[in-house]
DNA sequence: GACCTAGAGCTTTTT
DNA sequence: GCTCTAGGTC
């Protein structure tokens, strides 16, 4: 293994394996790297067996990432080391010994969508208002007790006030229609992780055995809860490695306690605590401006990160008059940029998704390749909700949430009195709807319609079968066929009932992935659902060449050479809800920081003095982040004028400088779109207009394309070609 | 029970 | 602008 590449500091990290140990990682200062290194390290140099080591992350990419890196830097088998991320570390374990808790072992794990369901069924029975109270905020109050470890009974004995008593019973309530259901949602799995450690001392005392050197990777982002569960399976050996970094704390909002790594020398005295302080990723231009902008947190561990490259070129300041010449310029830039370096080594970073829409319309019109992380979110369309919600049923028949958004898909007949009527019962027998329809002839159901449950109940039955001893390819392809649910869309000839059939052959893609990497087994069913319950879309194939787009949050982690931002405004960021809250507000600034610090050639950063999101133009001032940016490294590029709206087909070009090129983007003026008609498209290949809405500049487009699905264009500047 | 329409509400970030 | 819900009609 070779470590002469590293300096002092990350060889101290890399080589002190015993005790506790706390690496305070700047931005951009090789953390990945030393992490890996250590793990190399303890299994290379100290002969320790993979099997006693943990390495949890924050994401599925992150432990993919290391264990790569990991296999490369060493010879040995790796294989029995756990790297995972908090959740599937957590599944692994539920699922061994979670009846212990007096949970089914087929658990279903629900995504945040199955959640409000749930939400809005409580409501519903006890005759509450959803106008008046949120579900989504219920269910961010819930998963607050579950950070917090408080389990109903507590939230209901401590709630002071109204609203607090009510949604501490709603909690109770919830958390037993879950357990009804043979169901977990994301925080249950960390908290009923822990108490069943708290619980069964052996199982507990299996793991901390088992793992005598535990690795955390972004420890800032760590809950209470998960926070416990670390300090329980580290208890015996206080080999504990947490690497981490205070300035890039931005999930608050999700529980994330920042306390946790500020006192992590409280928690263990004896602790070693190591700087990592040297950037290697950006020039001293974009460092400086990071600094200076991290320098008004008040809450904060002073830090001195140094630059290991030269000063680079200038920050560049656009200000546009609209959030859709803000995009044009985005693209004019990246094209001019193109000539030196590739799509793929270019991102724009925005605040919330709503504002990418602006961007991806210039990349459309100008035919440039991107890719969307977030967003439009695969796996939460309806089609592929639907065949998941079969497919939780088949393993899981308790799983009433599921069930129900099956139960008439495709139409059936058995509709909401029915569905109420097998709810009541489930309820009597603290049971499912799944035993409940065993009962149907007795609870004054059609005859008609208990036939038609009989049936549905035998497919079921008949596909749990089947699962057991066939692919997820071929069992997807079998419930779509024996529900029905692939004729009811082949049979509606609408081009969205043929993007949805797309979107389901898409989804085998991910079954094929899984079934190449699995042999046959009667569990599988059970896998393939948790680990896709624990994927997220940020994790899909994104080895496409583009520039990418997301939100700050996403950005973290990575690296580009150059980097967009766009909307800097006071309102849009900071968001308007937190410009007064000072705790928030740096919370937002770290998370400027961030995005700062992906960079590692050039900035470009841009505001729009108008814009129009929800429906509403708005006008905000400077975002007051960029104003503290030092004015030596900004360079103002394009005054405040009016282009953008119709510089395509003039043939205008934004740029400034040496390269500046008129560019002619494809315009067909002049040419009359209408439903039905075959085009073809410069990147997307073939498709259908499904529908034409607008007129002339803004005449827009759907098209439904044969492989890149369903998209929206602008009539007279995408690069159409109508067919015969 | 299925289908349609109008209206209202909501838009931060996510494993 | 988009999505979900409620209410009405067949």
């Amino acid at each position: 293994m070779d470590l002469s590449t590293m300096n002092k500091e990350q060889l101290e990290a890399i080589k002190t394996t015993e005790g506790p140990l706390l690496i305070m990682a700047g931005a951009g200062s090789g953390k990945t790297r030393v992490l890996t290194h250590r793990v190399a390290y303890l299994l290379d140099e100290k002969q320790v067996p993979s099997y006693n080591i943990l390495a949890i992350t924050f994401t599925n990419k992150a432990a993919r990432e290391m264990r790569d890196r990991v296999d490369k830097i060493i010879a040995e088998d790796a294989s029995k080391m756990w790297i995972s991320t908090f959740h599937a570390m957590c599944v692994r374990i539920l699922r061994r010994d979670i009846s212990y808790l007096g949970y089914d072992t087929s658990f279903s794990i629900l995504d945040p969508l199955d959640q409000q369901s749930v939400v809005k069924d409580i409501l519903k029975t006890r005759n509450l208002d959803t106008k008046q109270h949120n579900p989504r905020s219920i269910l961010s109050v819930i998963s607050n007790y579950k950070n917090q470890l408080i389990k109903p009974e507590q939230a209901i004995a401590e709630a002071g006030g109204f609203q607090d008593e009510l949604y501490s019973e709603i909690y109770k309530d919830y958390q037993e229609i879950l357990y009804r259901n043979s169901s977990l949602d994301f925080d249950d799995l960390i908290m009923l992780t822990i108490e069943l450690f708290h619980k069964e001392p052996n199982v507990l005392n299996y793991y901390q055995t088992r793992f005598q050197y535990v690795h955390v990777d972004e420890y800032q982002d760590t809950n209470h809860a998960q926070y416990q569960l670390v300090q329980m399976i580290a208890a015996k050996y206080r080999n504990i490695c947490v690497v981490g970094d205070s300035d890039q704390s931005i999930y608050k909002f999700r529980g994330a306690d920042i306390q946790n790594i500020l006192n992590f020398e409280e928690d263990y005295p004896e602790a070693k605590v190591i700087k990592l302080e040297e950037n290697y990723r950006s020039t001293k231009t974009i460092l400086d401006a990071a600094n200076a902008v991290i320098d008004n947190n008040t809450e904060r561990k002073p830090k001195n990160l140094r630059s290991n490259k030269g000063d680079g070129v200038k920050i560049e300041v656009n200000v546009s008059f609209s959030e859709r010449e803000e995009g044009h310029r985005v693209v004019e830039k990246v094209q001019q940029l193109s000539e030196d370096y590739s799509y793929g080594d270019m991102a724009v970073l925005y605040r919330a998704n709503a504002q990418s829409r602006a961007v991806e319309d210039a990349f459309v019109k100008s035919s440039i390749p991107y890719k969307m992380v977030g967003g439009t979110k695969f796996y939460s369309r309806m089609e592929i909700k639907d065949l998941m919600s079969y497919l939780k049923v088949i393993q899981n028949p308790f799983d009433d949430i599921s069930f129900q958004r099956i139960i008439n898909v495709p139409k059936r007949g058995i509709g909401t009195k029915t569905i109420d009527k097998l709810r009541a019962h489930a309820e009597q027998l603290n049971s499912s709807i799944y035993d409940a329809i065993r009962d149907a002839d007795f609870l004054g159901i059609p005859a008609k319609t208990v036939a038609k449950l009989m049936t549905l109940l035998g497919v079921l039955d008949n596909l749990k079968e089947k699962s057991k001893y066939m692919t997820m390819t071929d069992l997807v392809d079998e419930v779509l066929a024996d529900t029905g649910y692939h004729d009811m869309l082949s049979s509606d000839k609408t081009l969205e009932a043929r993007s949805r059939l797309e979107n389901l052959e898409e989804f085998k893609t991910v079954t094929k992935e899984f079934d190449n990497e699995y042999p046959i087994a009667d569990d599988n069913l059970f896998n393939f659902l948790s680990e896709m319950a624990l994927v997220s879309d940020q994790d899909g194939m994104d080895d496409t060449a583009g520039v990418t787009m997301m939100t700050m949050h996403a950005s973290k982690g990575l690296e580009f050479k150059v980097i967009f931002i766009i909307g800097l405004e006071e309102g849009i960021f900071p968001s308007r809800r937190v410009q007064f809250d000072d705790q928030e507000l740096e919370e937002e600034r770290r998370l400027m920081y961030v995005a700062l610090t992906r960079a590692m050639d050039q900035l470009i950063l841009s505001r729009a003095e108008s814009r129009m999101l929800y429906g509403k133009t708005e006008s905000n001032m400077v975002s007051r982040f960029l104003s503290e940016i030092p004015e030596e490294l900004l360079e103002s590029s394009g005054s405040v004028s009016r282009m953008g709206e119709n510089s395509a087909n003039t043939g205008t070009s934004f740029s400034r400088g040496p390269k500046k090129r008129a560019r002619v983007i494809n315009t067909n003026k002049g040419t009359k779109f209408n439903v039905g008609d075959k085009v073809s498209h410069k990147a997307f290949g073939e498709g259908i207009i499904s529908q034409v809405k607008g007129e002339g500049d803004n005449e827009e487009l759907d098209i439904v394309f044969k492989t890149a699905g369903p998209k929206r264009l602008l009539a007279n500047y995408a690069p159409l070609e109508k067919k015969d």
